[in-house]
DNA sequence: GCCGATGGTCGATCACGTTGACGGAACGAC
DNA sequence: GTCGTTCCGTCAACGTGATCGACCATCGGC
C-alpha cells in the first residue's frame, strides 16, 4: 500500500497546476494571484459586475467563503463593491480597470496551462480527466448547490 | 467561460471523495476521522512504527506538516511517539491498538470508495484518471519529494 | 402593514498545509 | 576527542480555502 489515495491525488494535482497558474500569472506581471482569485475571475460578468451572492453560487461555495475572495480581491484593487441600483441590499461587484486586465491575464494563463496539460495528455485523456472529475463530483452532490 | 477551471475540478472532486472516505469511516465507528490522516496511515508500519521524517517523505509534505497530523492522531489516542533505540534524536511514531484499528477500517473505507468510483467510471477510465493525475503531478515536480 | 425570504456582513472555527528558526543528538574527519 | 555538519523533532507564525451560526436591512407577496 505505497501508492497514496484518489483523494490525495487529485488535491497533489490540484495544486500542482494551481501554483502553474500562479506562477504564470506572476511572470505576467500580477505576482499578488491566489489560486482561489480563479473563483471570481471565471465568473463575473466583465462589464456590468455580479452580485456576491450570485457569483457564490456560480461558484459553488458559500457566500461568506466568497466574501473573502471578494475582501481579498478589493484590498488588491481588482474589484469594488457598488451598490445594486436595482435592490438596495445588494451589491455588485464590479472589476476595476485593473480588474479587467487581471482578469484577461488570467484566463489567458489558465488556458495555457490547460493547453499544456492538453498536451501532456492528449485531447482524449485530457477530456476523459475532466469528464471523470465531473462525474465524481455530480456523483457525490454538489456542496453549495442550489 | 462558465466551467471551472482544471484545478478547482481536481480539488472539488478530492474534497467530494475525501468526504465520502470520513463518512464511510463515521459509519465504520470513527466519526473523528479527517481525511488528513490517510497520510499517516497509507504510510506508517502498522507494526513496528515509522519516524516522523520517514512518514513526512513517503507523504511528500514537510515534518512539520506531518507533526500536526500525528500530534492529532496522538491526542485521539491512535498512536503514540516512543524513542528510537537506534537513534536518540528520533521517536517512532507507533500504532496504538485502537490505532491499528483504525488504520484497517480507515483502509478499507478507502478501498470502498475507490471502489465504488471505479464502478461508476469503468475500469478502464479509472485507471486513465489516476494515470492522468499522476502525470500531472509528475511534470509539474513534486513539492516536498527528494 | 406584516412576515418570510433574500443579500450582505461579522465572528468564530476548521482542515491542511507552508517557511523560518532552533536545540539536541549523531556522525565523520582530523 | 573535539569540531563542524547533518539530521530529528519541535515551536511559532502565517497562508489558503473554506465552513457554520448569528444578525440586520431590505424586498415582496399577502
Amino acid at each position: 500500500m505505497g501508492e497514496p489515495d484518489l483523494a490525495r491525488l487529485m488535491l497533489e494535482a490540484s495544486r500542482s497546476v494551481g501554483a502553474e497558474v500562479v506562477a504564470n500569472l506572476d511572470e505576467r506581471g500580477f505576482p499578488d494571484a491566489r489560486p482561489g482569485h480563479a473563483a471570481v475571475f471565471m465568473h463575473i460578468d466583465r462589464r456590468s459586475g455580479t452580485r456576491l451572492t450570485d457569483l457564490a453560487r456560480r461558484a459553488r461555495m458559500t457566500k461568506q467563503g466568497m466574501m473573502l475572495l471578494v475582501d481579498d480581491l478589493e484590498n488588491r484593487g481588482y474589484v469594488r463593491r457598488v451598490p445594486d441600483p436595482e435592490d438596495a441590499r445588494a451589491k455588485v461587484v464590479r472589476l476595476t480597470a485593473r480588474g479587467r486586465r487581471y482578469v484577461a491575464e488570467a484566463r489567458r494563463a489558465v488556458a495555457a496551462v490547460e493547453a499544456r496539460a492538453r498536451r501532456e495528455l492528449g485531447d482524449r485523456r485530457y477530456e476523459a480527466l475532466r469528464g471523470a472529475l465531473e462525474e465524481l463530483i455530480e456523483a457525490r452532490g454538489l456542496s453549495a448547490e442550489v
